[in-house]
DNA sequence: AACAATGTTTACCATTTGGTAAAAAGCAAT
DNA sequence: ATTGCTTTTTACCAAATGGTAAACATTGTT
């Protein structure tokens, strides 16, 4: 819980009796490695703080395969934009998780409570997308080698812990594309 | 100046007054084809409602190649996340544009005057974004052709008014691979 | 009309990536 | 250790894309 406290306060300030409120309406789950997060068709609408592990966010093209949109690694905080539409993807813990989550409806009680959260929690949850949304632009303009590269850089403690196939497809190549890569590149 | 307010009143309400405010706020503003609106290096703090045209949004890789990242065209409104870095980017009017602007300043007022403004502008944002973000996504797990096609369902008004070169960096393909792939599907 | 400048297409071959299948390696259960 | 199951690597060839260069088309200017 501290940790996200500590993450959130990097995008302004809180008093103590404010952090406890936080705290308050927070829960913290955990999922086992391969549980559903949520699936697909589901609402999602909580706010959600990754503490440990690694989510992974999926879903199927025309072809039925699996395609990962994004990986979800610790300290990291997310919601949904489409909070009344279903989900048309899958969110899977990869490995064993435990993530905090804060509610709808106590996200709308914290947004009368405290001023600035609305504002706050703006800024976090833009700022994640447009990360996300820049590191998948840079997957468009590179060649699979630098796609892999600029992944590991990116998720250094990934690449032990999940399927070959996660990558494969989040890099938009085959897996026997990206084995032969790694091999080149050792 | 109608057609923004259209737009805004899809997200939320506002009464004659508030869209009276909002209109002596903005400014519209005319860009013929080719200039650019902000360029990479300087700041880039308004909003923006492109009310005619289309622009594009393109920085430099590594080998110095123009990359397009998307491009905005007409009925769509978009700021910049990081409002007090300079950008990376360049935005560009690709055909004659009509903007409407509103100024970091005037955006303020306008946050203190009308109630739920943040509330609108942040769902507008938000979903401008995600859109821009699926798209992209989208690019990396299809082949070239499926690519191209579904840039044509995206923006079917600027295949004739845009160079083959944009539109290739767009893909992530060269502009001789695009022209190949034209003339495949005719 | 002639010209230059720019944008587009084509051709050639090299390189990358995909598709299928098999082999090898890793892992869990007994 | 053996078995069965899953994941990863390899191999082979086909298909897609890149790189270079030239031809062709378009546009704007004089």
């Amino acid at each position: 819980m501290e940790e996200m406290i500590e993450y959130i306060l990097q995008f302004g300030d809180l008093n103590k009796q404010q952090i406890r409120l936080i705290s308050d309406k927070a829960t913290e789950i955990t999922l086992s490695k391969d549980d559903y997060f949520v699936e697909a068709g589901k609402l999602f609408n909580e706010i959600v703080f990754v503490s440990e592990g690694v989510l992974r966010i999926y879903y199927y093209n025309k072809d039925g395969e699996e395609i990962t949109k994004y990986f979800a690694d610790e300290k990291h905080l997310f919601s949904n934009p489409y909070k009344d539409e279903p989900l048309t993807e899958y969110l899977q813990a990869i490995t064993d998780c435990k993530l905090i989550i804060i509610t709808q409806k106590n996200w709308e009680e914290l947004s009368n409570t405290i001023l600035n959260w609305d504002s706050i929690l703006n800024k976090i949850l833009q700022k994640g997308i447009v990360e996300k949304m820049d590191r998948r632009s840079s997957l468009v303009s590179e060649n699979a080698t630098t796609r892999y590269l600029t992944f590991l850089e990116k998720f250094p403690n990934l690449v032990n812990h999940v399927p070959l196939s996660y990558i494969a497809s989040y890099l938009g190549i085959t897996q026997q594309s990206l084995s032969r890569i790694r091999k080149n590149i050792s």
